[in-house]
DNA sequence: TGCAAGTTTTACCAGCTGGTAAAGTTTCTT
DNA sequence: AAGAAACTTTACCAGCTGGTAAAACTTGCA
């Protein structure tokens, strides 16, 4: 039974493919949707735009393709429940380790997805709900068990996670406002050391986690 | 002595500027400055382009008064100092409360911000330095010596602020993911009451500035 | 080898972009 | 009332936008 609709995709196109989504995903990052032309993602993977549509057949479905592979990066490496027998305060360094490491080794992709909810999440949004909700509202219950087991203080589990990802992300999104102040040209593995040792210290203090 | 570069401003004419700079900040917000076309800005304002065009010589140009505008806002609003007399707790939590107002009475403005920050800062750039750099010694400075006083636990002030802006920032930037993550059709005074005791606690507990 | 599928290039376009030029209209001042 | 200054409208345009059509070239495989 040959198929005619789905031929498996050749390893030169996989490349190909990928090339291009690299290259969208930084002037994605740049200029936000409406700002990038086809022509510049083009020019960045180094082809000529027609060729890229042959890829790609329209600009919102190579963004949409740059949106998925963030989203699915993201949710992939934060899933906070896996081992839930572990402790709050290393799960929580953990979470925010995690989180400071794909601001550093993904800022474009974050980048995207800022613009993309600052926008009102008009792509995102089904994506966010069937996906994002689920866990959050999984990773929401677990701290609630924690509260309940007097592991941690009763605080409101929704607004940690928001002030975590906020505390995180920054370091990718505001990037350029935290180089001028700490009058560095990039911010290097120090800094994002200290982010991470001052938030997980900020907060597991805060909710009266440690020990 | 007559002036000949500079007139009066009439009252219409700075009416119809501040109409215009309330629009082109609102589709700033929500398109980036790529994204936001003259004509749109025209509309949302309620007067032709050509004409808004007689008001803002330029698209860069109506883009900087706004940005400018919003920086001018917050840096007033938001000087740390002042008072420095003051007790760490109650001059933070006042700095929290303080910024977390902005984010809910001029959510389009931080967003504009946030627009111009991700995308590198090009036309900010000098503002922040001349502007916001040394407010921000001022007040890490003034953190340094709450510190050396005993007041607070020695901590890295600057993360403490980029903290700080985040987690005050992504209720205005963030908004919509927040929203659909709380089922609300939109963020409440409720909402910003329990972000700021929340951030409020975490932030002095975890320096310990609490009693 | 042949030839079909996959890929790249060339040529093209309608619509929108920021911006100019200038004519026309209203408002202010004397 | 009149003239000037401030404001608004009409007409226009060159360049860039996302996208189409199809010809030309390359590759994998019978």
């Amino acid at each position: 039974m040959t198929e005619k609709t789905t031929r498996k995709p050749s390893a030169a196109r996989i490349q190909q493919e990928a090339r291009i989504l690299r290259a969208a995903e930084e002037v994605f990052a740049q200029k936000g949707f409406s700002g990038t032309s086809m022509d510049s993602v083009a020019e960045a993977a180094g082809i000529s735009k027609q060729n890229m549509i042959y890829y790609f057949s329209s600009k919102e479905n190579l963004y949409r393709r740059v949106l998925q592979n963030i989203l699915d990066l993201w949710l992939e490496k934060m899933s906070f429940i896996e081992d839930s027998s572990a402790e709050p305060a290393e799960m929580i360094s953990a979470y925010i380790r995690g989180k400071l490491e794909l601001s550093r080794d993904y800022p474009f992709a974050s980048r995207v997805f800022a613009h993309e909810v600052i926008n009102g999440a008009p792509i995102l949004k089904e994506y966010l709900i069937s996906h994002l909700q689920p866990q959050f509202e999984r990773d929401t219950a677990l701290v609630r068990r924690w509260i309940e087991a007097g592991k941690i203080d009763p605080i409101d589990p929704e607004h940690l996670f928001f002030v975590i990802w906020a505390g995180t992300q920054t370091y990718a999104d505001f990037a350029p406002q935290i180089q001028l102040l700490l009058n560095k040209p990039a911010l290097e593995q120090s800094d994002f050391d200290a982010a991470a040792s001052f938030l997980t210290q900020i907060v597991l203090r805060g909710i009266g986690a440690e020990h």
